[in-house]
DNA sequence: TCGCCGCCTTGATGTGGATCAACTCGCCTC
DNA sequence: GAGGCGAGTTGATCCACATCAAGGCGGCGA
């Protein structure tokens, strides 16, 4: 339950909190508390009133919604990530559930006083809605991928975005069960599986959990990646600092700090 | 070019505006200008850096979005509403094309100034942060309403949602040409067609740009509207001030304030 | 007034993806 | 080690939606 220095130092280095005020940032940590779930703890349901903001800070997490007893996931969350920012902002109810994906340590933060800090500290208010940008464009990318392209160039595209996340190497470790992913990537497990098969022509091998590319370049002449849908390929390089904080949401996958 | 003092207030009572500091509005309008666009105007093209904040005070525009030689249309704006605010706040590049539909008057407010003006008032950057919320739920909505459901349905809950927003009588003018429509709620324009034929059966009559919902309530219970999708239904109508703006952000329509 | 050109509609056909059902395989329990 | 999951795959079928191809209709310019 109390934070261990690391964990908050974790948190500290937070494009959100960085730029906080020091009073501000031991302010919002006063009366938050850090606790552990286990794997497919529902945090949060959509429509319920929104209390905390919630930071990720070990495990993995998603985001979902619901209509008409169908389910669908927006997103998946990897350390470290806030979510729900935006009912916050407003106070408003949540439009999706947030759940456990593997068992995570979760730092809860009070809503109330983030809204007080961002009225008291221009520089966290400014940190807020950099943040919330960067989280905008990100849904806006998936609106375009879910748009725009077809179950296989969406599965090819996830894919290359992986590669790069997890160093480059030709072999990935799908962070998840297929399950999930199929439902993030719009489509049923069944046409995942297919959409696999489909990929097999361009070197795309599975076996469990793992994905080997063997023939990149060809995947990515079919996957015809884009810098305005996956982020994963930035501009230049150059600005890794402050505003870029918007590369780490991906359209198809992991999008890094959702709510 | 110069804008009139009526304009002045409009802009003065968006929800962005309100709560800045009048010194800080009068900073942020002084380097603005006004500009009459005929319809069809490319105001700015996907890809490209974002140097303005756009604010739609006459007229309708539209932004889309594009990949590999496909096209859709992502939101239509009507006034008084902002657009591109995210790209402004990270100073990135635009994620999305916009364009006029109408001749539209449009409000250029230097982007370098929106930032400036971020941190040195915290009222604004407060305001920012609500704004960019609203408009963050609002596509998840849209999100949620592509991926969950059919073609007819999404329609169905365009047009009560159109029907409310246009003052609940059975009968409403579609906004703009149809295929237009059809982009934005992700079909055809051939399948909008047999989409308004479907709905027949519903009590919806189309003539021309006049469409008539004589069975509304039959409408209703096809349709399923959901408060965590569609947001014309508003929680209780209480809460009619500030963090209400999302209300204004529809998920299938008329997306109030986009970027 | 005629004729052209978009927008919209309607029909015929094709296809991507959903659905339903069966079967495998690894894992966990007993 | 037998049984029983639940995840994943695979195949058969169905359906929603896209695509292709005409045709109607209204607006606008010559």
């Amino acid at each position: 339950m109390p934070m261990r220095r690391v964990d908050i130092e974790r948190v500290r280095s937070l494009p959100l909190f960085q730029s906080a005020a020091q009073r501000t940032f031991d302010n919002l940590i006063a009366g938050a508390f850090l606790q552990k779930f286990p794997a497919g703890t529902t945090l949060l349901m959509e429509g319920d009133p929104v209390d905390f903001l919630y930071v990720l800070v070990e495990g993995l997490a998603e985001l979902q919604g619901t209509w008409n007893d169908k389910e669908t996931t927006l997103a998946v969350l990897r350390p470290v990530s806030t979510f729900i920012l935006a009912a916050v902002v407003l106070d408003a109810d949540a439009l999706m559930t947030a759940r456990t994906i593997e068992r995570s340590d979760i730092l809860m933060i009070s809503g109330e006083s983030v809204r007080r800090a961002m009225k008291e500290d221009a520089g966290f208010a400014v940190a807020v809605a950099e943040e919330l940008s960067g989280c905008y464009r990100g849904l806006v990318r998936t609106v375009k991928n879910q748009k725009l392209r077809g179950a296989s160039e969406r599965l090819a595209n996830y894919l290359l975005a992986e590669q790069v996340s997890q160093g480059g190497g030709p072999t990935l470790i799908l962070p998840h069960e297929k399950r999930v992913l199929a439902s993030l990537l719009g489509m049923t497990p069944e046409n995942l599986s297919r959409a696999f098969a489909n990929l097999a022509d361009y070197g795309v091998t599975v076996s469990g959990p793992e994905v080997t590319l063997l023939r990149p370049i060809a995947l990515d002449r079919m996957a015809k990646p884009d810098r305005l849908i996956d982020s994963h390929l930035l501009p230049s390089a150059a600005r890794v600092g402050m505003a870029d904080r918007e590369c780490r949401a991906s359209a198809a996958g992991t999008i890094g700090a959702l709510n």
